[in-house]
Formats: structure tokens, sequence, C-alpha cells
RNA sequence: GGGCGGUUAGCUCAGCUGGUAGAGCGCUUCGUUUACACCGAAGAUGUCGGGGGUUCGAAUCCCUCACCGCCCA
């Protein structure tokens, strides 16, 4: 049989999937030869997402350890399954509605819209397990979760029972007082309908603007005057800068339609400007005239006096910070707008609501306010971003705008930060709503203490502390979403609006027995449930054999992008749960770019398909070039040129395998051994890279571990070992050599098999009889006891023999294909041995004829060596102003490094503190330089007589 | 404004606990010799961002400045 001469990707990838598919090759405890285990879930990715980069690096990554792991005989679990992503998929769901011109979910009513979802889910969300099979990905397909199985509205072949531990957790949590319900001001996505997390809230930097009005003083109602006051400005120093008489308060605001809801001006309390005028009203500029509400001046900590004028408008129902203004200083907080981002049409009138509003302006307790809408008849229901343009424009024109020298309008154009959802693309709104929430400060600490305890260890360090800042400023967290794909909330309402918390209604009822009641309609926020993945897999509520073995689980490997998301919510209520870490270590990895180091992004047009990458260059080569740049703590940078290089390291292995193939080579032999110098070396070497690449791997340093077995495969067993061996396959070390290349190759696959699991298995099948597939390959144990000193400094002499003639011979410009006769001059007893034990290899790898003594003549360039010297003759020709220029270059350099080793060793401070093997070793070094030194003077004084 | 990270060969990046700089790609020259041109051989290119300090010795540790990036306000 002959080998083909290179992989056939394409072909292979889709046959050996499906032979470690038929074989069950990934289930839990495959190959598992002792007991301990080995378990690492999977970041479930989005049921509606499709395999991009970053998925591809991070299962990479961690096929890596899985592979590593159950090929060393752990009972190994590699967990897979998807998360339900409630506005994505329900978004994606919508829009197919709307592409089809179906009626849209209002219309079909939520039951409806919900097995829809389902009917899609079962149709469409498993493209990414396909794309993860094509990767390689070595996940237990069998176990494969998914947050919502075994919801009410599950349809056949979605059973399971993740909902079951998400309700369980809610009601335990419910019940301990950790989740509650309140009305706060929260993130809302007025084009979801929802609200979302503040994590799923995008601030960006955009183009804006900053409005200056006027807010007039009111009028006292003894003089019907408008009151006024001194106002004074001063320089750093003191000096007064400007002074005069103001009936007004100047106010900035990016946000211009927010002022109807306003319930107050506060200023910094230290402000002196401001001080005649504290407490006393001033009036919103806008609104119908007869109606102008009136609010008051207040003092607060929150206003920065030299940011803008210093005075900050409040609008407690649509700003985070003056909402916090308003509950300090009992200030109503007035909501302007719908679930939609429109101006409010509901609730009173505006002049009754103006009414209202004035008793509170005025000191009076006036309840609850929801009713009151302050949004002018005219603007209700418009847009918000059209309610602002007329707003603008009715205090412009009435005057009220601040105006610049030549009386325009002042509008300061300047870039401001706004929220966006990460999911719809526009502006959040905050909004007053009730909504669920985890009070996150109850159950913070122990997923605190697990990381600075050493319990549970962040890779790289650097993230342990986002994970405490974090942490230890944590928010409430809100989980509930006005969604209908998604975990109902178990909570039902009496007529009084009381609440009832059971794990199903037949419950709830049983504690509110002869009332009516109804649900919460909201559902829970997805990563409330990914952040049980942990357990939520294994069976947890049950007691299964699968919780028992794989938890808690050993790995997580994730990107930086969710540690708040995920792996701090996953370690804080596995702790609150099962108060168990979830996982021993946390390795988080970068972010994949571009080649130029720009994130990738639909946008940008940038955006690198892993799947195509496969397609063109073997899903081996993705891997490889993945795995070479995940240096810990740095951003991978990716582009196709680095993946084709990886591909031609593909086709190296490949060829290399070839080649041993057509010379009878076989693996599936034991290690064999040898007596050749250059078999006992390569099996030194492989030791060595055995034992790097363990080091590697055990340190989460996937560069390392394959850069280390590229540069093994390729510069040492390809570049050498293989060259050394040809002319070895004739002669009475054939048979050895067969054997050890065998070996050696054999190694070769097992250790790159977690990097490049399938060309790996294709070699595997194709060179041996072998009793298992590779995947199932025993990782070798052997180490440093394999490594031959003597074997080691032999063949390193022989390789830097070799590249110092090859090196003469074109800087003398010698035709390539001459062959020179090798004549030596000068040879001590170590050299003379590896000489005489190498000459074949010597001969045909540096192309010279057989070594003989003799002396240096003319028409010879020299080459010397540890303990040697060499005379090649190429030719009367010989220009021997160029040899002397090689010969001196190569002294000049000698010298020079030979001068700092000596300066160094003469220091007798550097004698003093180095350690004792640097000094050894510098000293080593400088014995060498100078007989290298000492042979190049020889070569030249040679010269010079020949002349 | 606060925090974190980066600045090393033309490009993209390694360089872990200090011992005197490496890889891949690109470039130049040569090459079809028992696998591989997705190859082989040889070669050129670096005040390791600037400055200061600790040390016998600093790309590596400390301080400082500059620029770039990310996260949070």
């Amino acid at each position: 049989m002959s080998m083909e001469k290179s992989f056939d990707a394409k072909a292979a990838e889709a046959r050996i999937s499906a032979e470690w598919e038929k074989t069950n090759a990934f289930t839990a405890g495959a190959n598992a030869s002792r007991s301990e285990t080995f378990t690492v879930m999977i970041p479930p990715p989005n049921v509606t997402g499709s395999l991009h980069i970053g998925h591809a690096f991070n299962n990479t990554l961690q096929d890596i350890l899985v592979r590593w792991h159950r090929m060393r005989g752990f009972d190994t679990l590699w967990q897979p399954g998807q998360d339900h992503a409630g506005i994505a998929t329900q978004m994606v769901v919508e829009r197919q509605m709307m592409e089809r011109q179906e009626p849209n979910r209002r219309e079909i009513g939520r039951d409806a819209f919900v097995d829809k979802i389902w009917a899609w889910k079962q149709e469409s969300g498993g493209t990414i397990i396909n794309q993860l099979k094509r990767l390689g990905a070595s996940l237990d397909w069998s176990r494969n979760a998914f947050t919502m199985s075994g919801a009410p509205s599950a349809p056949t072949g979605e059973e399971g029972n993740f909902h079951d531990a998400v309700i369980r957790v809610f009601v335990e949590l419910y019940n301990k007082g950790i989740i509650y319900r309140g009305k706060r001001l929260v993130n809302w996505d007025p084009h979801f309908e929802t609200a979302i997390s503040d994590l799923e809230v995008e601030n960006r930097e955009v183009p804006g603007h900053m409005w200056h009005f006027k807010y007039p003083l009111a009028v006292n109602p003894e003089t019907g005057e408008r009151e006024t006051y001194e106002y004074v400005e001063r320089d750093e120093d003191g000096n007064i800068t400007l002074r005069e008489t103001r009936d007004y308060i100047s106010i900035a605001t990016t946000r211009p339609e927010t002022m109807l809801g306003d319930g107050a001006v506060a200023v910094h309390p230290d402000d002196p400007r401001y001080a005649p005028i504290v407490g006393k009203l001033c009036e919103i500029p806008v609104g119908p005239k007869e109606h102008r509400r009136l609010i008051p001046i207040i003092t607060d900590e929150y206003p920065d006096p030299d940011f803008g004028s210093g005075a900050v408008k409040i609008t407690g129902a649509h700003d985070f910070n003056d909402y916090g203004v308003a509950t300090r200083n009992g200030i109503p907080l007035y909501a302007l707008m719908d679930t939609k981002g429109a101006m409010r049409v509901d609730g009173l009138s505006y002049e009754d609501s103006a009414a209202i509003a004035t008793r509170a302006a005025n000191g009076e307790d006036v309840g609850d306010v929801s009713a009151v809408n302050l949004v002018p008849e005219e603007l209700r229901g418009l847009d918000r971003f059209d309610a602002r343009k007329r707003v603008i424009a009715a205090i412009t024109e009435e005057g009220l705008a601040v105006t610049d020298a030549e009386g325009a309008p002042f509008v300061e154009n300047k870039k401001i930060m706004q929220p966006f959802g990460d999911r719809s693309n526009v502006v959040i709104e905050p909004m007053l709503t009730d909504q669920w929430f985890v009070d996150t400060k109850k159950i913070v600490q122990p997923a605190i203490d697990a990381v600075r305890e050493g319990r549970t260890t962040i890779l790289p360090e650097q993230h342990q502390k986002v994970y405490f800042h974090w942490l230890e400023n944590i928010e409430p967290w809100t989980i509930s979403r006005q969604l209908w794909w998604g975990h109902q909330i178990p909570v039902w309402y009496d007529g009084e609006g009381n609440q009832y918390c059971a794990a199903t209604e037949a419950e709830a009822q049983a504690q509110a027995p002869g009332r009516n009641l109804t649900r919460d309609p909201d559902v829970l926020d997805t990563w409330f449930s990914s952040g049980l993945w942990p357990i939520g897999t294994l069976g947890w509520p049950e007691d299964t054999e699968a919780l028992r073995k794989y938890f808690p689980t050993d790995v997580l490997v994730t990107g930086f992008d969710i540690i708040f998301f995920w792996v701090a919510r996953m370690m804080m209520m596995q702790l609150a749960i099962v108060e168990k870490e979830p996982f021993h270590t946390v390795y988080v990895h970068g972010l994949v770019r571009d080649e130029k180091g720009a994130k990738m992004s639909k946008s940008k047009g940038n955006v690198i398909d892993p799947l195509t990458l496969i397609d063109d260059f073997g899903a081996d080569a993705l891997r490889m070039t993945l795995a070479s740049m995940a240096a810990m703590g740095r951003d991978p940078k990716l582009g196709p040129r680095h993946v084709e290089g990886f591909r031609n390291f593909v086709t190296k292995i490949w060829n290399a395998s070839r080649f041993a193939e057509m010379n009878g080579v076989r693996g599936g032999g034991g290690r064999p051994a040898p007596r050749h110098t250059v078999n006992r070396w390569i099996i030194g070497e492989t030791a060595r890279i055995r034992m790097a690449t363990d080091e590697a791997l055990a340190s989460y340093r996937f560069n390392d571990a394959a850069n280390g077995l590229y540069a093994f495969v390729w510069g040492k067993v390809c570049d050498w070992y293989v060259e050394f061996a040809k002319p070895l396959f004739d002669g009475e070390y054939a048979d050895e050599t067969r054997a050890t290349m065998g070996w050696v190759l054999d190694q070769c696959y097992l250790m790159l098999h977690p990097v490049m699991p399938f060309v790996t298995e294709e070699l595997w099948s194709l060179t041996g009889e072998r009793g298992k597939m590779l995947v199932h390959g025993d990782w070798p144990e052997y180490g440093a006891e394999l490594i031959d000193a003597d074997a080691d400094r032999e063949i390193n002499w022989v390789i830097s023999l070799i590249e110092d003639i090859r090196s003469a011979r074109a800087q003398m410009g010698v035709p390539a294909g001459a062959r020179l006769d090798l004549i030596v001059t000068e040879a001590d007893a170590a050299a003379s041995r590896a000489l005489t034990a190498n000459a074949p290899l010597i001969e045909r790898l540096a192309r010279v004829n057989a070594p003989q003594d003799g002396v240096a003549g003319k028409g010879m360039i020299a080459v010397s060596a540890q303990g040697a010297s060499f005379a090649l003759p190429i030719g009367d020709v010989i220009d021997a102003a160029a040899e002397t220029a090689r010969l001196e270059k190569s002294l000049a350099k000698s010298g020079k490094d030979a001068d700092g080793l000596r300066k160094r060793l003469n220091n007798p401070k550097f004698v003093e503190n180095a350690d004792a093997e640097v000094i050894e070793e510098t000293r080593d070094k400088l014995i060498a330089l100078d007989d290298d030194i000492s042979r190049l003077h020889a070569a030249l004084a040679q010269l010079e007589a020949m002349r």
C-alpha cells in the first residue's frame, strides 16, 4: 500500500468523525484507566448561534485538554449543550415569522408562539453542534443539554430536567429572601420591550449635543415679580470674573425631552453661586404656558460644580444618577415614556398631572404618581427623539435657550456616552418598572472567598482582579425579562397582589386556598439558567450518578467577556445551592482578532469564518494555529496565512510518514533499544519534547505545547532525523533504525493528537496494526531516563559540523551539487570518534567525500568544529580574499562573544554572586569559543602562508 | 477620571521564576540529491518605546514619561 502525496483533510475528517462517533469514542469515561475524573463544561453556545472564530478558539483549547486527559486515562467528561438565549431566539423566530408574512406573536398568543420557537429549535437549533463536530471537538454528544429542557412547553425529545433545576433554585432563593420583586429603575430595551441587566448594556461614545436652557425662577406671589439673585463667578484665585443679576438658573442637558419629568434642580451644597436660591422654586421652561410647573432647587452631593453650569435637572424616572438624587431627597419619579420608548399617552391629562406635580413641589405628599403623565398633550405618543426636537424648538422659540455672543442658542457638540442594548442596538431607556432581582450581595461572599483562598484559580492572574472588583461592587441582578421564551417566573398573585412562590401552580394554590391566582407573566434571564450549568447538566436536583462522579468539575475555559455574565454567577449560584465551587480552575483566553489586531465585526467586514478556514486548510491546521497563538493573557491575531503555515506542517508530517512507509517503517512496535547514536539521540529528543509538552499543557501554555511540537517534528525529526536515517536504511543499523523511526513517528502522532486529531488519527491507522484508535491512544510517560548525554553531544557535534560546511560552501559559492573532499587536519579523540561513527551521515548531508587525514593546502577552505579542524579543497580558483573575509568575520564574532564572557568571568562579583551552574556554563562557552578562535587563527595563518 | 494590558526583526508575535534575544510569514541567493516546491540549503535585518533606578548582570524587577488598546465610571 502506498500513501497519497498529501493528506486529504476534507475526505478524512468526515470519515474519521463518523468513526469516532460510531465507536462512542467521546462518551464519558471512554478509555478511562484510572479513577480520577476530568470534567469540562462547555460554555453553552447560544441555540441560535453558529460557529464563529471565538467558538473555534474556545473549543479547540478545551478539546486539547480533554483529549490529553482522555489519553492519559482519566475518566473524562466534556459536557455539551446550548442555552436558550431568550431575546436572541425570540428575535430569530419573530423575524422568520415576519419574512413568511405570518401573524405576529401577539396575534397568535404566547403558547402558540412558544410552540413555534420549540419547532424552530428542533429544526435549526443544532447548527452549532455539527459545526463543533467539524472542528473535531470531542464532546459527549449523548449528554447534550439545553437550558430549557423539561419546561412544561417542551415537546417530545426535549425532556431532561433543566427546568426543574431552574425553578427549584428560584423557589429556594425566594424563600431565603434572596430573590425579591420591586419597582426599580432598570435598563429598558424599547425594541424588545423588556428589562435587561446592566451587563447587556453596551456604553458607547457617540456624537451628541449638550443644550443649555434657562429655568426661570418662580414669580414671587407677593410682589408679582420674578425672583432674582446675584450670580457671581470666580476664577481659581477667587477673583470675580462675572457678576450679574439673574432671574434664572442655567441647566445643561443632553436629553431635553426628559425635562418634562423633572422633579427638582440640584446643586452642590458647597457651590456658592447658587447658595442664594437653594430652597426656592424654579420653572421648567417647557409645556403649556398656563400650566408651567415649578420645581424646587435642592442640594445634593451628586452635581459636579465644575461640570456645565454646576446645576443639574433631576429626572428620577429616566436617569440612574437622578434616581439616586431623587430617592435621597424625596423627589417624585415621573415616568414619561411607554414600553416602546414613546411619550406616554396614558394616565391623567397634562393639566391634572401638572397640578399634582406642583403640589408635590410645594412639599405636599401626593402618594403614587404612576398615573401622573407630565407629557403635554401635543407631545403624547411621539417617539422620544421626536419629542426632543419639539422641546428644543419650543424652548428656543421662547427665548429660554442660553445664547452665545451672537445670540444664537448655545449648543455644544460633544461626545457623550450612551447606553445601547447589546442585542437590539437601540438606545436603552432607564425605566421605572416592577422587576425581580437577586440580592447578589447576600450570596457574593463565598464566591469571593473561593478565589481569594485559592479553591478556585483564575488564569491568567490579572483577571482575578477584575473578578474581585466586580464582585466587591456588585449590584442587584435584574432577573426578570418581559419575554415569552424562557422559564416563566414561578410566582402567582391573588387579587390583592400577594405573592405565592412555588414550583407548580398546584402548590401555589395550596398556599392560597380559595383564591384566584394569576401567574407572573415574566420569564427569567437566560443567564439565570446558565448560571446553573455545572449542576443542571449533570441532572441536579436529582441525585444522579453523573453528578456524584463529575461534580465539582475541573476546568472552565472561557473568554474574558463573560467573566461577569457567567463565571461569577456560576460561582455564586453553585456555592449558594450546593455549597461547592463548580470548578478548580478558570482559564480565561483572549479574543481572536483579525490580522491587524482589530476586533472582528460584521460591520467592519473583517470576520473570519472558521468553517471557511477548515474548508481551505483543514481542521487540524486551524486548531494548530489557534493553539500556537494561545499565549496566556494575549489576544490571538489570526489571518489565513497563519493557517496556511500550519497546513504546510500537516503536509510535512504526512510526508515524513509517507517516506517512512516507503522505506518499510511500521508503527505499533514498542520502544526499541538501538545502538546507533542517531537513534539513541532521537529517542532522547522525543523524551524531551514529551516532558516539555506535558509541562506546557499542565500550565495551560497551549502555545508552548503547539510550537514545541511543531519545532520538534519539523526541526528535529524531519530536518535531521529523517535525513540521518536515509543512509542507515542499508546496512547493519537498518532494522533498529526502522524500529526507531516507527516508534518516533508514533510518539509524534500521540503527542500531536490533542491538537491535530484528524491527521494523526489517519496516520495512526495507515502506519500500523493498532489495538485501538488514536483517540484512545495511551499518552506516553517516559522522561529524562531516555536521554543519552553522549549521543546528544555527538549528534549535536555532527549537526554543527554539517551546518558549518554547508555555510562555508554557500558563502564561497561552491555549486550545491559539487562533492568536496573532506580533509581532517586535526582531530582530538572525541572528534575522531564522532567523525568515524557518523561519516556516512556527514558525507551525505554536507555533500563531501569520505573524510581523510591530511594537511591544508592551496585552494582549500577551512572549517572548524569543536576539537577538530578541516580543510575542503574547492579548486584552484579559490578567492583567497573572500576566504580571508569569511574567516575574519567569523573570528570577529567569536572574539566579541569571548570578550564578553571573559569580562564577566574576570569580574569577582560575578563569580561570587552567580549560580555555580551559570558560572560553569559561561566557562564552557568560553572554552569552546577560544577553541574556535584558535582554529580560525590557524586557518588564517595557513591561508596567508599559502599566498 | 479609575483600573488593566500592550509597545521586541519589514509584518504578526513568543520569550514562564533576571544570565546577554527567538519563531512564523515576508525578503535575498542557491537548489529538482531515495518523503515533501504546501520543499530543501545558505543569508540579511533588532540602541527589546524614551528616561532613571536596583543588580556582578535587565527585554525580564522597580519608578517615571510617551503612545496604543480594553474594561469601568
